[in-house]
DNA sequence: AGAGCAGGCGCTACAGCGTAGACTACTACA
DNA sequence: TGTAGTAGTCTACGCTGTAGCGCCTGCTCT
């Protein structure tokens, strides 16, 4: 049996393996995390298997299980590779606390909009593994805004609560946005072009009516409103609380 | 009657057909939605296969493509068949545009809390499917609560920015409440139960002290503080609008 | 120089997956 | 009675994650 397949006959395993220790490099768990984040990126995470990883890579798939415990793990990693480009300046780095909120939250949509595949992992495996045993990396960015919102004037509690709040909505907003994506830009009239001309005229007379709004979502802005909406609130709470202690500024 | 068991060469497919023929209800969409929601309840989307829920109900694995096209459909199903479950208020239903949005807050969460292994679905399939090729039921909240936010004022494109607004936040809070569980419970210090003392001391200093509120998470409440913001951004939103028309009331 | 050994490395194998397609038996109508 | 269509089942294919194994390499010790 295996005749036919030639590599194993004019190649042993043995030649193999002395060419490529030879010649590779090892292989660093940055690298590996590296590719794997081109690979969800090129094709969603549904398509990403340890398999093609391996052969991105030119390894034995296997030699993975040396840089993750397993494929999870090795997500875990994606994640907190990308995680880890979020960008929280410190408060001295910006006149405000708000501004800082609102610099995270772009640095934050930009990364999501520039890796829209990788955002399911992002959301989704948080809710596998409990906070205190998330990769530092992902825990970096919460202890920095922590830190911003205490030294804004947030006790401990407040400053817990704003930004349980503050990434609530940016997770949310980022799922909105991501879901907006017009699929038949050739076709003219926006019912066509969002495809809700499928809808019952009867049933959904808000939504088909909205045809024009949905064509021309503008993720930026709308960022921006929340973000006002939020800041605002987060504000209020924090003037409520502060009368109890001394007050630096408004 | 052992051999009803054992026995595929005493029983030929034929007769165990015509059994399960006479037998067998025939299955309705509805059932297989809804065995495959209390599989995916009881071990989650990962552990979830078309063949065990063939074997959930007794059926041929292939049968189940009778009632939707794929996995991805099915799964898009049970978000539907979960999603069904939200409970939107007509205005008059309600004294109050906010009352109905912090009622069916408090639906969403009560379904999220209910089922939380489905929340990862409810969150990652609108990703992959353009909102009108959405199936109908996942539409039929969204058409409710545009309908509730016009009724109350707001114009067209205003209730689509509330709408997403709010719902964005909705998401948001349950992916936060989804990952705030605590594992140890017999621990005793909050630093041990949450796994904190894992945290290098000096580079996680706030998280580390924020351990007790940590530990004492309440979502209602959360929730509550959350809609507060978002609601009194919303109530000013509509005010700003409002002066350009004739005004119902504040 | 040679022996021994620890560890890196790739391969094979296994159990399970989603689902295309062929096959079989039954039903409804001509 | 014949025939077309359909519903139900089984098999098979090409994938998946990963446990286990045996080989080769290079280090250490004599």
């Amino acid at each position: 049996m295996g005749e036919e397949d030639i590599a194993s006959e004019d190649r042993t395993p043995f030649e193999r393996q002395r060419r490529t220790v030879r010649r590779r490099a090892a292989l660093t768990r940055n690298d590996v995390l590296a590719t794997a984040l081109t690979l969800v990126d090129a094709d969603g995470v549904e398509a990403f298997s340890m398999r093609r990883l391996g052969k991105a890579l030119g390894r034995d798939p296997m030699r993975l299980y040396r840089h993750a415990s397993s494929k999870d793990a090795l997500l875990d990693g994606v994640v907190e590779l990308v995680m880890s480009k979020l960008a929280v300046p410190a408060l001295h780095e910006v006149v405000d606390w708000e501004a800082g909120l609102r610099y995270t939250a772009h640095s934050f949509r930009s990364i999501a909009v520039e890796h829209p595949h990788v955002v399911p992992l992002l959301v989704t495996r948080p809710l596998a593994t409990p906070l205190a045993m998330r990769p530092l990396g992902t825990l970096r960015p919460l202890e920095n805004l922590l830190e911003l919102l205490v030294g804004a004037g947030f006790d401990g509690r407040g400053a817990l609560h704003a930004y349980r709040l503050y990434f609530g909505f940016l997770f949310g907003h980022i799922l909105n946005e991501l879901q907006e994506q017009v699929h038949n830009p050739e076709e003219t009239t926006d019912l066509l072009r969002l495809g809700l001309h499928r809808l019952p005229a009867l049933e959904f007379p808000r939504l088909r009516g909205l045809a024009g709004e949905l064509a021309t979502y503008d993720g930026l802005q709308e960022l921006e409103e929340g973000l006002d909406i939020v800041l605002e609130g987060l504000r209020r709470k924090l003037a409520d609380q502060k009368p109890n202690h001394e007050v630096r500024r408004g």
